[in-house]
RNA sequence: GGCGAGGUAGCAAAGUGGUAAUGCACUGGUCUGCAAAACCGGUAUGCGCGGGUUCAAUUCCCGCCCUCGCCUCCA
């Protein structure tokens, strides 16, 4: 099977996905920071990554699939303390509630989720390479920066490169922070965060005094202790590019031999009602905000993957509404070709689906996989079909489904949902009513169920009640 | 100011040098006492604006306008 294009940010072309090693695409992604829920903008990212990773392992490449697990930073130790709790309590906390978001949402757990706190001394092993290098030196407080003018690639990812002429006004107000003072130059970064009194109980050795590592650092010194210097690909946020995708960059190129990362795929932002998300516009979702108006976590996911991953997406509970009637359609396109192929589906290769196959091997075009998708369900007829015929659809069908990560909602007819004697009661009530043709009172008995949240079909042989 | 991503029907969102997928919504029909469900249809002469190239541009080129993001922690 031919391999996914996927765009490569630094390079910005379309490039194969083909394993370094020939056999295995060995990826990371920046995972969350754990001091709370993440919200439905994380994980668009962590979903779009998701469907990079299956649609790899649908061509026929296993993945070693890395993901990070923030659990120390300004943030997470600020709030651990406001919650009372030691950083390692608050941060499991947060990181289980992360666990149970993502399997809602179908992601497939990463082969390997290090977490920062329990990578220290490989994060000072780094420290300690650069500084022998001459890429990095120790401030008079015990902090150490790197050296961004020692990296002259510096800023490739995100061409930045003559950034230090052009510092921003929120930038230069920095400069006269007290907490900035003892670097070289304004841009070099933090890889050793020394020991201040807020950071409580919240600090480890190293040759430079207590302290803590740096945000950048962490990422740089796990990928080195799992994927090695050089690995396939590289994965986050759009806003990641800059600084932390460059500084990582430059820690990881100036301490190893290695080239990094082959290939770099960003996901862009996801906007709410037309707008950035944030705390003060009080529209940052999660999924349990979500699941509050009834929505499910399935639903949130079709939302997530209905733009292209690269381009800006607007979520709104429309969109919502929208991908339900959208996983119903799929649904019922699916029990329609399961009357005629009732064998549980095997899901090997995409059949009647190739168009949206290769669509989505296309730097994962996603709404216009789904979109082929729906084009041949539109013109398909189950009941036309052969059995062979039917189960190669469903087989596709399926196919599809898994690649996009996408599993389909019980239909409300299926559900056997008990349906309560007195509903029941009315039901049969107005269609006594209608059989005595007494339409009237056959449909305010209709309305009442409605009302109740109870909706009925009708056959030539009798009627079913269904939930709404 | 620099870098980047976008502007396509009511909403969302693909796509192409030859006159626009798909989902939702809306709507016509079949069916039904009427509905619901199902099935069969319809719905952008138009793809931010202005130029240019071309037999032909929404699609390429130039300019402009607007939106969003990054340039400080951020998926």
């Amino acid at each position: 099977m031919p391999a996914l294009k996927l765009h490569d940010t630094l390079t910005r072309t379309d490039r194969e996905t083909t394993p370094l090693d020939g056999k295995t695409l060995r990826f990371y992604c920046c995972g969350p920071t754990v001091y709370g829920p993440a919200h439905i903008g994380n994980f668009r990212t962590f979903v779009a990554q998701d469907v990079m990773r299956r649609v790899v392992e649908a061509s026929g490449t296993p993945t070693l699939h890395v993901r990070n697990i923030t659990d120390v930073d300004d943030k997470t130790i600020r709030d651990s303390q406001k919650a009372g709790q030691t950083l390692t309590a608050f941060t499991q906390g947060w990181t289980q509630k992360f666990h149970t978001d993502c399997a809602a949402l179908n992601l497939l757990p990463p082969h390997i989720e290090p977490s920062a706190v329990a990578h220290i001394s490989q994060q000072v092993a780094m420290i300690e390479k650069l500084i022998a290098g001459g890429h990095a030196y120790a401030a008079p407080d015990g902090s150490v920066y790197f050296r961004v003018s020692s990296y002259k690639d510096y800023g490739k990812l995100s061409h930045l490169e003559d950034r230090e002429l052009r510092l921003g006004a929120s930038e230069a107000a920095s400069a006269t922070d007290s907490d900035e003072y003892t670097k070289d130059s304004l841009t070099d970064f933090a890889l050793w965060k020394a020991r201040k009194p807020e950071d409580g109980e919240n600090f480890w050795p190293s040759p430079w005094g207590e302290g803590r590592p740096g945000w950048h650092l962490e990422c740089s010194a796990m990928i080195l202790e799992y994927l090695g210097e050089d690995f396939d690909l590289h994965s986050g946020g759009v806003d990641l590019i800059f600084p932390h995708h460059e500084n990582e960059i430059a820690q990881s190129c100036c301490s190893t031999h290695g080239h990094f990362a082959h290939h770099w795929m960003h996901v862009a932002h996801l906007m709410v009602d037309g707008g950035k998300m944030s705390k003060s516009i009080g529209n940052l979702y999660t999924l349990e905000d979500l699941a509050q108006r009834g929505y499910s976590a399935m639903e949130v996911r079709y939302v997530l993957i209905s733009g292209h991953y690269r381009a800006p997406l607007n979520f709104t509970m429309h969109s919502l509404d929208s991908a339900r009637q959208a996983l119903q359609k799929l649904a019922k396109a699916d029990k329609a070709l399961a009357t005629v192929s009732p064998a549980l589906p095997e899901a090997k290769s995409a059949g009647p689906f190739q168009e949206a196959w290769e669509t989505l091997l296309n730097d994962l075009n996603v709404p216009g996989a789904t979109g082929a998708i729906f084009g041949v369900l539109n013109k398909l007829k189950p009941a036309a079909l052969s059995a062979e015929e039917a189960t190669a659809a469903r087989n596709g069908l399926h196919f599809m489904l898994q690649a996009l990560g996408l599993t389909l909602p019980v239909l409300a007819d299926e559900a056997a949902t008990d349906v309560p004697a007195d509903i029941q009661a009315l039901a049969q009530q107005r269609w006594d009513a209608k059989q005595a043709k007494d339409w009237a009172a056959a449909d305010t008995l209709r309305k009442e169920l409605e009302a109740a949240g109870w909706l009925i079909k009708d056959s030539k042989e009798g009627f079913t009640v269904v939930a709404k």
